[in-house]
DNA sequence: ATGTAAGCGAGACGGTACGTCCAGTCTTTGG
DNA sequence: CCAAAGACTGGACGTACCGTCTCGCTTACAT
């Protein structure tokens, strides 16, 4: 019944504390690829062979320590209006990717890297924040204001695919007026009606 | 009128071959991250100043050696149906990113670390994609397919930026039956039109 | 009192053996100058960063190598004539310099190059050698053959002085007969005492 | 007889003059060891292959540049009386050597690496000094203050020997006294006379 | 006078080694 | 038994020179 505590020297919180406290001040420096375990290591006064222990790569150290900052930035609106609350959360992600720099769009490469981060990396990353946002989606169906037979992980690519394209690749705003162009995009859709009531 | 030749040798034609073939073969077999500029020079049978006078970083050579590859493989769809054209063109899109791997990724991922090749990777890669894209959306509104009142830049997001995430995060498929869901999503829109009617 | 052990991994004595006998290894083969540090690490098989971490220059690493061979081959004559004992000791160190090659005269010009090289060849390669043949001159001294009142350190280069210059230049044989005469000439002077006489 | 002009252009005695005057210059400022033929070049406002055209090594370049200096300080004293002659010709070498910096001992280093070059700088540099020394040194003999009976060639060596190695090594100071005692010893001998006559 | 042969500067080329950095492993001391 | 310290092999980095090889251009002899 008594959980039975492993012979030696456990596993040091503090040191783990160090270590993502360090990968977290670093990364606001540089890219996480010019980042090396070593630096990690140096910066958080701790042996490499603890980062290599409890860690498969940077990456898995970097996604730890990002994760302990996003958790507290999580947000889902509800004024009640579907359009305005999506227009809201597009913002909001804008917003946060944005200021986080370039960390999502290296996890996001990290997964073509590594299959078994992008596993880690959807479960832990993206599923919270894609539930988040499937209930905002829910609750307008609910109300009538979207099509309810609409494809919902479609839908939600549709939100935020486009932000992430312009994120990685530079070639477009992310403001606020662009989000709600996008949301009003989706809701209304492009197809010329006034023609086909000629 | 003459060009003036500058003085001195002149740059190989066939090391510059030399180089970006080597760098397509090994692209083949692994990461752009996994690759080095040792590995291109030896394979080519180059010295490796040779690659660093004429290419900044090893991206800026795979960006070249793929480049060749790309131009052969555009091909802009015309059946005479807007929404049939767009989802074409989505599906060809998918098609080319899938199989050549997570190239396109590491490119994306490698504008964040390098804000000059972002520039020259819109330039190059993503413009010229874009141009055709373009067409095809044009060539809908002025038949009167699509509303002429869109945002041109939003609506081509919108139809790549969904593959764009799935293509990085994985988390979804990419084929011809989601290309179509995507692209009459876009054209109908979300929005619950028959509550609304009430 | 105890002598404290410094934490981490120690030194390796394999790698330090390795590395100087890969070097004298490569000294038979060709001289200090075409010798590189890589080929040393490779040889001893031997990463260069423990070359580097342990010796400021490839010209200690040789200087350290080196002396694992000379001081086998200190070897001090004491037949009981102080005139004999310099040929027999000049002869001997002909000898063992001729057939290291050109070491010694590289040790010599790297002096030239690396100041804080030449101290360390000083007290670590002349100064013994020099020690041993101050002793045989001592000796003779005491016996009464030779001038007590003569400056030491003027008279050790009077008779190393010439083979040195020899050795390097190459402009004069070195042998048992001229051993003789250096020292033959270095005990009667080259002073035309006949004539005085007159 | 008559020396048959080749076809073509002919060397550049300009091209000439800037190698070996920017060859002095850099020569002022480190050793020979340190210089490259690009710097050379560079300095020289000259194309690499000219100077690999007419120099075999950058210690041909050094040495040609080197007599350029060289013969105009040759000089031998004669003051009527043969050791102050060699004194003032011992000193004199030792302020040349000495003022010229590691260039000597440089060249001597360099013989050890290409004998080749060993026969041109024993031509070209050591026997014009040799046989200047060799002229003060057979005045002494005719005016009958040096044995005739000596080995010259023995003697020469061992006037200049101890600088050499002295030049080389640091292990002794160079000065009109050093040069004085030396000589002197020479004359001499170390020979203990007094306790012969017992 | 004109062709042609060499020399020239510039500078790109394939190589080799430099000295540094990091990866990932291994060894030692110490809590 | 784990953690830090830190040495280890291995390998790529980006740079500097090597000696060679075109280039376009400039002499200057030989025809």
């Amino acid at each position: 019944m008594t959980e039975l505590k492993s012979r030696g020297r456990h596993r040091s919180d503090e040191s783990e504390r160090a270590i993502l406290t360090a990968t977290l001040h670093l990364l606001k420096q540089q890219p996480l690829r010019d980042i090396t375990i070593e630096a990690i290591a140096r910066e958080a006064g701790v042996g490499k062979v603890t980062i290599y222990r409890w860690w498969p790569s940077k990456a898995y150290v970097a996604l730890d320590a990002f994760s302990k900052t996003m958790n507290k930035t999580i947000s889902v609106p509800d004024t009640g209006n579907g359009e305005n609350d999506l227009v809201e959360l597009l913002r909001l992600t804008m917003n946060f990717y944005s200021s986080t720099g370039q960390m999502f769009s290296e996890f996001l490469a990290e997964c073509k890297n590594d299959p078994q981060f992008a596993i880690v990396f959807r479960e832990r990353f993206l599923k919270p924040r894609r539930e988040a946002s499937r209930e905002v989606l829910e609750r307008a169906i609910n109300r009538g204001e979207i099509d309810s037979a609409v494809d919902r992980e479609v839908v939600l690519d549709m939100i935020f695919g486009p932000m992430v394209f312009r994120l990685m690749a530079g070639h477009g705003p992310l403001n606020r007026k662009e989000a709600a162009t996008m949301i009003s995009t989706l809701f209304r859709g492009i197809e010329n009606r006034s023609s086909k009531a000629r």
